[in-house]
DNA sequence: ATCCGTCTCCCCCTGACGGCGGAGGGGCCC
DNA sequence: GGGCCCCTCCGCCGTCAGGGGGAGACGGAT
């Protein structure tokens, strides 16, 4: 492999022994070297502003300001910020979500083996090319079920159909739904006849009730 | 570092330049073993089969089998598994979201760099703990999207009118409510017009659209 | 030339919905 | 004790929604 260049970590843990357990791992390697630790949030924007780390192992849990806001605060005022690897104990924690919203880079597993953290923390130094699931999994399920396969009446529903389900489902009356594609009342009636009976539903809200499931209002 | 098992790797991308420049690369490593090779999602399936590795590269595109349905075959009809990454050109394709249902281990961009990949693939071929954004990054504004923060009205409701509202957004009428709740028909009414007041809609419709975009009903 | 699907519009009728105003009982807080 | 909120119900009444019927025009397919 090529020679790889000394990467810079600072480490953001309320607990001291954590904080050395990892600084005994990352030490061991020859271009891993830890500049700077945090045992606080606002501690580690401090510490990270005047280290300028190349990767940070960020804890989720921290006084004053968790490792979130921590994240947010270091990627919004600094330029060429580093990477940020969120570290937690649990996988499911909701804090997955907002950890990768906030911007980190990586999510790590205290659990995780001494091997495994040497080699992401190297991966996550110089790139961003790679994903892994667990609980990414989940998100990929709300994913699908957010945009779910449509069911076959979607299909059917010819063009004017969709537009009144479209205007339907934006709480329009028949008369609005009529003045904003300029036909005639009876005209709406019609079609949303023609909704109800292939959505299968028995009145407005049914079918609106269908649209939203099938996921017809998030394709924009 | 401790000294590590080889890994058995298997390439599967329909692009035999792809392949083979992927194999020089991995090659190059003494502990990364390239043991197969497959140019469709078909042959994916069978050579995984035959030669059991511990990494398969995936590439998504590919004939007669893409790679996602490739990667859900294996995952389904072999016992312990290879780590599968998908393999693929943009990092918003949607296929990203299918390939994480589907199973994927990683998610690897074919830009990116070697010494990115070959640790990718080591990374991978031991460990799930760690994830990347990018991609992933949309999933969790997506995830935002769908639980919203509710809005205030959400809170002034009583208890009685979120069962009614939560029915309403069942589809079900008011005489319908009434009977599920086991009050009379003029208590139901009651309710709606307290949740349609609350909610500043003017219709059930329009009720059971602000339930579906407050993420009213999906906090179960 | 004919059929079928789509879009447009019409009448009539029933029933559900929602606005209005009111009322009684129970619980909680001061 | 007196508010206050919540839940429970009661009419009355106008409106809108949906069901059941059509019907005419246009276009594409056969």
């Amino acid at each position: 492999m090529t020679p790889r260049p000394t990467v810079r970590i600072v480490l953001a843990d309320d607990e001291r022994m954590v904080r050395s357990a990892l600084r005994a791992i990352l030490s061991a390697e020859p271009d891993l070297e830890v500049v700077g630790e945090a045992a606080t949030g606002a501690e580690a924007v401090s510490v990270v502003r005047e280290r300028r780390p190349d990767v940070v192992l960020m804890d989720v849990r921290m006084p004053e300001i968790d490792g979130i806001r921590a994240t947010e605060q270091i990627l919004a005022t600094l330029s060429d910020p580093p990477r940020i690897v969120v570290v937690t104990t649990f996988e499911n924690d909701s804090y997955v979500y907002d950890a990768l919203r906030a911007g980190a880079a990586g999510f790590l597993l205290k659990r995780a083996e001494a091997d495994a953290l040497v080699q992401a923390v190297r991966l996550v130094s110089h790139t961003d090319t790679l994903l892994f699931p667990a609980a990414v999994r989940s998100l990929a399920a709300e994913h699908a079920r957010a945009y779910p396969a449509p069911p076959p009446w979607v299909a059917r529903l010819t063009c004017r159909e969709s537009e009144v389900l479209r205007l339907m489902a934006q709480g329009l009356t028949n008369a609005e739904i009529a003045r904003r594609m300029e036909v005639g009342p009876a005209t709406v009636k019609s079609h949303v006849a023609a909704v109800l009976a292939k959505t299968g539903t028995r009145d407005r809200t049914q079918a609106v009730i269908a649209a939203y499931e099938a996921g017809f209002m998030n394709a924009r």
